[in-house]
DNA sequence: GCCAGTAAGTAGTAATGCTACGTATCCGGA
DNA sequence: TCCGGATACGTAGCATTACTACTTACTGGC
């Protein structure tokens, strides 16, 4: 999927809450899983980086750095209140979803 | 729908090109479309006045004035290019939808 | 030595929906 | 008769946010 204009706007903050829900994850392989997958988002790193610490500066996220292969990385993991935005994020995604959908192919 | 945040990013014109894809409407009447219908995107008038006149800007519809009971109205029509592009937009948002599902609720 | 891949970021820009107004007409109820 | 609500259109300014383009740094293969 290209990053085609910003149709994504709204909606990155709760892919990347989703790509975190299995287990911490560093920026660059939230941005492979992304990227890979049956869904194929293919972001910038301008993108992905600023969102990550947006997340964090809201608390939904924390970050902590790590050394490895003596590469640096700051690996985020989902907050409480992470988990709690994902799940009304989700809801609210599917509601967007159907409304959209509705307008898109009216039900006959 | 609240219009919650700007989680409509980059979707409004195809709501607003989808509500005159079966004969010319006002503002007006394409706002009462979009809050009635299994939808309910309630949008401020300041969301889709301007909105219109960027699709008119673009040439994806056409407006004209009619007075109708001392009441002036702008009816809006797609035009041929409006109507390639809500056709495009159609298979984007699905394409969308269904990498976003595919993410939020993967396959197990 | 150089390029691709891995890894993280920043600065600046552009798009765009929202808030808060302002204008005007018509109609029904107090 | 006056007022509020519905109808109808719009603008100015703001805030959010994803993107472009760039920088830094290490590793491994050619």
């Amino acid at each position: 999927m290209r990053a085609d204009a910003q149709v994504l706007k709204g909606h990155l903050d709760t892919l990347l809450l989703a790509s975190l829900e299995n287990g911490p994850r560093h920026g660059y392989a939230v941005r492979e899983a992304l990227r890979a997958g049956g869904a194929r988002f293919d972001l910038p790193t301008g993108t992905i980086y600023p969102a990550l610490r947006r997340l964090e500066a809201a608390g939904l996220v924390t970050g902590t750095w790590a050394e490895a292969d003596g590469r640096r990385r700051r690996s985020y993991e989902l907050t409480a209140a992470g988990q709690r935005r994902l799940a009304g994020d989700r809801a609210a995604w599917r509601d967007f979803a159907a409304a959209v959908t509705a307008i898109l192919d009216p039900a006959p």
